[in-house]
DNA sequence: GCACTCAAATACGGTTCTGTATCCTAATAC
DNA sequence: GTATTAGGATACAGAACCGTATTTGAGTGC
C-alpha cells in the first residue's frame, strides 16, 4: 500500500483493509504508520542490499567487485521494475526533511554502499601505488551523489537528462581520475568505449 | 503555510484561515491546492531565479560570471534560512514521481541553472581552444547533479557528508577537467586553494 | 472441562477536511 | 437611485481518519 499511494497518502485504514485485518489489530501491533514502515523497508529493502553488500566474493579485484554489485543492483531494479522504489526514496527524503528522526533510517539507504566504495576506490590507488588526492570516502560520496543528482533530474526532465549519459560521465569523472588523469583524451568520448571501472557500472547504483 | 506544513499536510482550510479568508474564497479562486502552489512556487521562487539568471553583466568571463551567479544563489539562501526550500523541494519531486504533469514544473529548477551553466563550459573550452570530451550540456547537468546529490547526502548524514567537501570535490571533478587535466596534483587538496573556477562556486548551487 | 490469555474485532467519539450550493453585500454601472 | 455583479461568507452534507476502550473467541495450560 506504500508502494501504491506513498507513505503520506497510504492510510492505517487502507493498509489494515488490505492485509484483510482491522485498525484495531494494527494498534495492537505497531506503534504508529511510520513505524511500520520502518520495519518494512528495513525487511524488505535494507536486507537484501545487506545482502548483496556482504555477499560479494572477496577474491574479486576491486573493478571486477565493484561491476558485481552494479550487475546485482542492476537485476533487482529490472525485475521490480524499480520506480516504485524511487517514488518511495524521494517520499522518504521529503519525510525526513521534516522529522529528523527519520533521517538515520534514509542514511542507511547510502552508508553501505559508500562503505564498499571507499574501500574499492582505496584499493584502487593502492594497487596504483597513486596518492589519493581527497578522503577516498569523499570520493565515494561524490560517485554516489553523481547518481542520484543524475537520477532526479531525469525523472523531472528526461528530455534534457537521459541515461544514456552516465557511462560517460563516471567514466570522464572517476575512472580517469583512478587513472591518475595521465590517459590520453579521446575526443568524442561520448559512446564511451565501456573498457573501464567506472563505464562498466552501467549507470544506475542509487535505489531507483 | 507550504513552507511551515509541507505541500501535503497544509490543508486548504489552514491556508485560508491564515490567510484571513473562508475555504469558499479559496474555490471561487484556485483550481486546486496543486494549482495554488504552482503559481506561488512561480511568482516567489521561479522568478527570483530567473532575475538572478537574466541579470547576469554580460561583460564578465565564464569563470567570473559563473562565481557571480554562486553568490548571488548563496544571498538567497543566507538571507531565507534556506532549509525551507530544501524540504519543499524534496516534497515536490515526491509529488512529480506519482503524478507525472507536476514534473516539468519541477524541472524548471535546474533548467535555467543548466543552460547557462552550458554556456560557461562551453565558452571555457573554446577560450582554451581544447574539444570538450562531451557534450558540455551534459557537464552542466553533471554539475548540478553532484550539487543535488551532495545536499541530499548531507541531510541525512551530516557526519559522513559534510558540506566542507563541496570545493574540493568541485575543484577536483570539473574545475581539472577544464584545464585539460594536465595540472600537478596536490597530494593533500582537501583545502582546496579558492584559485579555480570551480572551487569558487562555493558549495551550494541547487536550491536549498 | 475450566480458567486464562492474547490477538483481533467491534464499537465509539471525535476531529478534520472536502466540495458545493446558497446567501450577502459592497462597489459599479447607468 | 436602482440594477447588476462578483467576491466572499455561510451553511450543508458527507467522507475519511484517528486513537481508544471494550468485547469476543480461539487456542493453551492444567
Amino acid at each position: 500500500m506504500f508502494i501504491r499511494r506513498g507513505l503520506q497518502a497510504a492510510s492505517i485504514e487502507e493498509i489494515t483493509a488490505e492485509a484483510g485485518f482491522t485498525r484495531g489489530a494494527f494498534y495492537s501491533n505497531f506503534e504508529s504508520k511510520e513505524g511500520l514502515f520502518v520495519e518494512l523497508l528495513q525487511q524488505r529493502v535494507y536486507d537484501r542490499y545487506r545482502g548483496i553488500v556482504t555477499g560479494t566474493p572477496p577474491d574479486l579485484s576491486p573493478a571486477e567487485s565493484l561491476r558485481w554489485v552494479a550487475e546485482k543492483l542492476a537485476e533487482i531494479y529490472r525485475q521490480d521494475e524499480s520506480s516504485w522504489l524511487f517514488a518511495l526514496w524521494l517520499e522518504c527524503l521529503a519525510h525526513a526533511a521534516r522529522h529528523p528522526e527519520f533521517r538515520s533510517l534514509a542514511a542507511t539507504f547510502w552508508s553501505g554502499t559508500r562503505t564498499i566504495g571507499t574501500g574499492q576506490i582505496a584499493a584502487a590507488f593502492k594497487e596504483r601505488g597513486a596518492e589519493p588526492p581527497i578522503d577516498p570516502k569523499h570520493l565515494a560520496t561524490a560517485t554516489i551523489a553523481l547518481d542520484i543528482g543524475l537520477a532526479v533530474q531525469n525523472l523531472v526532465d528526461p528530455d534534457d537528462v537521459p541515461l544514456e549519459i552516465y557511462p560517460p560521465l563516471y567514466e570522464l569523472l572517476f575512472a580517469r581520475l583512478l587513472d591518475g588523469g595521465a590517459r590520453r583524451s579521446r575526443p568524442t568520448a561520448s559512446r564511451g568505449g565501456g573498457s573501464t571501472r567506472a563505464s562498466r557500472r552501467g549507470g544506475r547504483t542509487s535505489p531507483r
